[in-house]
DNA sequence: CATTCATGTTACTATATGGTGACATATGGA
DNA sequence: TCCATATGTCACCATATAGTAACATGAATG
């Protein structure tokens, strides 16, 4: 969690200011994974998906929990690099950032894309049947 | 529980007056990204990516985790439809299913993937106007 | 300068989870 | 039958985490 950084000089509180550079040189996954393990934490991922929002704003969407919560989780997609924050005035501007997001499906996603082609098929048939037979046996 | 789904053919001209609401459709794949989440249990996918194997198999390939973590590790992924057990004799064999994996990609990894491409976009307008950075303009 | 508003930090609690050893169950072979 | 092997369950502990209330900080406004 980052401190306040000074932004530039406040025009009109209404337009999100420039976005914040996307530091994409990530190589720990961990971190994101820990933070998508969350379901809150993805409700937020998903509303910052429509465009940057101040941290009030993110609390006024999730009026079941407590603002010290939302600010935790913001937190703890920051650490992860899935949320940078720039602030401008006394408003914080929670931006999106889907590079670890990207970088789970190369490194991830799609090594096991292999399998629900291919192995899908032979675990198919194990599957709606009842444990204890021996049919087919190590593949 | 399945949750509805919302199909959004009608479109939204400009910025509603009314806040965004955040679709927090709580979908049967949290248990997924709850055992995704452990790094232990991604590297006991990585292992089953191979091939199927006994859980004594498995167990060896991690010496510094005693056999029952293995198990509730498994029991996690099994619970989250990552792993199909199937029992031959005395044996276990574990199988791997990637299917809720390509779910994550469907549901999460596509819609993030069209904005990383505009975050990109966003990150060279930053670039191409350094100025209104405060980097260095604090007194 | 004082006030107000948006935001962040500090304890604190309850629950979840990873990890372990001891014990239990079942299967195959002597 | 008796015994070894493969696996799962139970009780337990340490740590992590989600969640909260109370308090603190910092910027805009009068």
């Amino acid at each position: 969690m980052r401190r306040l950084k000074r932004g530039d000089e406040a025009e009109r509180a209404s337009a999100p200011p420039d976005p914040p550079e996307v530091d994409a040189d990530e190589d720990d996954l961990g971190p994101v994974w820990k933070a998508l393990a969350d379901p809150t934490r993805r409700r937020l991922l998903d509303a910052l998906r429509a465009g940057p929002q101040t941290t009030g704003a993110l609390c006024a969407l999730f009026p079941k929990l407590a603002r010290v919560t939302v600010i935790k989780h913001l937190g703890v997609l920051e650490d992860a690099d899935l949320v940078v924050v720039r602030a401008r005035g006394r408003e914080r501007w929670n931006y999106l950032n889907a590079v670890p997001i990207q970088r789970i499906a190369e490194r991830w996603i799609g090594p096991f894309e292999a399998h629900w082609a291919s192995a899908l098929l032979s675990l198919k048939s194990h599957v709606e049947r009842p444990a204890e037979s021996d049919a087919g046996g190590r593949p």
